[in-house]
DNA sequence: CGCGGATTTGAATAGTATCAATACAGGTGG
DNA sequence: CCACCTGTATTGATACTATTCAAATCCGCG
């Protein structure tokens, strides 16, 4: 309506977040302009390589983030190596854990990420101002909890085939929301993790990993390509191999 | 203060609240006066024995409740009939999942069970109304994301042995909260599960769950009568079982 | 072309599950 | 009060799934 008129206090969207995928379907979502642009001031863009420890375990946290691009994989660690992937963070997901000093898991760029990092203490702030950042905030963090108990179903009670399955089905939904819907659609994409990923991700080793990946390429279930790219025909007929 | 007088909109608190746990602890909390007495008025305690559905799968919700005693398990089915338990709500736990229609889990009584019943539709007002309330919810839903991912690790990753160590750990630390600090404090329980949901929860099968535990009792890290007692002498050496 | 990391494949082993039998506790009725 | 019954838990023998260790293959890249 008014876009060639602005007063001080209230101008329009800061030029960055107005192609951000975070500016809609992210937390900033919640945010009134001027919130926006207060943010975008202390905001901070970066890229960091697939590997890169983002924050370490039991490490002060100074930084909130979103996540751009790619993917960032949050994992536990016990103290002789064994290591569990607790939760894969994509765009627009927010990446911190409010009210706590020191997180209990450490995050770890999965593939090439982009973040939009913020100082801890302007998000805070902001939390308490805006009731609509907190709705936000909640949102996000009740369907991580959803996920991560759809999770809890599958590495306690699947088989090493039904993991494998619903992990590429997760994966795939992923990529394209609008499979989730359309069951007939084909499906393909590249994955953003190694295999090594996958074991940690489904409380299996490499190998059986491997393992069932070939079954399901000779069940004609996926095809797959130069080992990252995966391609499901039917959808229907891989979430028949998932135990659902 | 000004305890002996109250005006029309802002009296004391009501008379069933001011013992009640959640009152403090809970969410009722972070709730004002006003809105205590309101929701006291549409309130409803109840009994539930023990193995009472309490809201199945996919079952539409019409009421949230509090955890006024006993635990409540929540779990989710396959259709095969494979059982996860994905979470244990003590009071003063909050039990229902805001902004959707149908839990994807299903709520039973694990022990008796007393609870403090809201419609659905207060709680959603309050909600929005107060920035305390949304921000209590915000850090449950929290906690119980770091609970999920906790045990994400031991789903994955731990041995049979290490998961039922974990188990008990968790159950002694959750009624005796102090035992978290104190590690050479002794502490003993009745355990509110059935081997059954044990095996559920460590998404193992009875007989492995008891065969571990036979092992922590002869080797000195727990003592069991009547199969549902355990005294732990030291928590710490559980704590080494555990694989931390 | 050849190197190094990632992935697949193979054979032997270990850890849980499964199936079956037994023990125990609490409650009921003779 | 005891014998019985039922549901819960323990113990034992065997089968099977996934892990472990080892080797081969594939892939990207200099």
């Amino acid at each position: 309506m008014s876009e060639d008129r602005k007063d001080i206090h209230n101008s329009d969207t800061p030029e960055l977040c107005r192609s951000c995928e975070a500016r809609h379907r992210g937390i900033c979502g919640a945010l009134s302009p001027d919130q926006l642009i207060t943010l975008n001031r202390v905001a901070n863009r970066k890229e960091f390589a697939a590997g890169t420890e983002l924050v370490g375990d039991s490490e002060e946290i100074h930084n909130y983030s979103n996540v751009l691009s790619g993917v960032v994989k949050l994992t536990k660690t016990m103290i002789d190596g064994r290591e569990q992937i607790v939760g894969l963070q994509f765009a627009p997901d927010f990446l911190g854990r409010p009210f706590h000093k020191e997180s209990h898991v450490s995050a770890e760029a999965a593939s090439n990420v982009n973040l939009c990092l913020f100082p801890k203490t302007t998000i805070e702030r902001m939390l308490n101002e805006s009731s609509n950042l907190k709705q936000k905030m909640l949102e996000q963090t009740l369907s991580e909890l959803d996920e991560a108990r759809e999770w809890m179903l599958t590495l306690g009670r699947k088989t090493a085939g039904e993991k494998v399955a619903s992990f590429v089905l997760m994966i795939a939904r992923h990529i394209d929301p609008e499979a989730e819907l359309d069951n007939s659609k084909p499906v393909s994409f590249d994955l953003p993790l190694t295999r090594a990923d996958m074991a940690d991700f489904l409380g299996l080793t490499i190998e059986t990993v491997s393992r069932q990946l070939t079954k399901l390429r000779k069940a004609g279930v996926v095809e797959i390509e130069h080992n990252r790219h995966f391609s499901i025909p039917d959808m229907e007929r891989l979430d028949r191999f998932s135990g659902s």
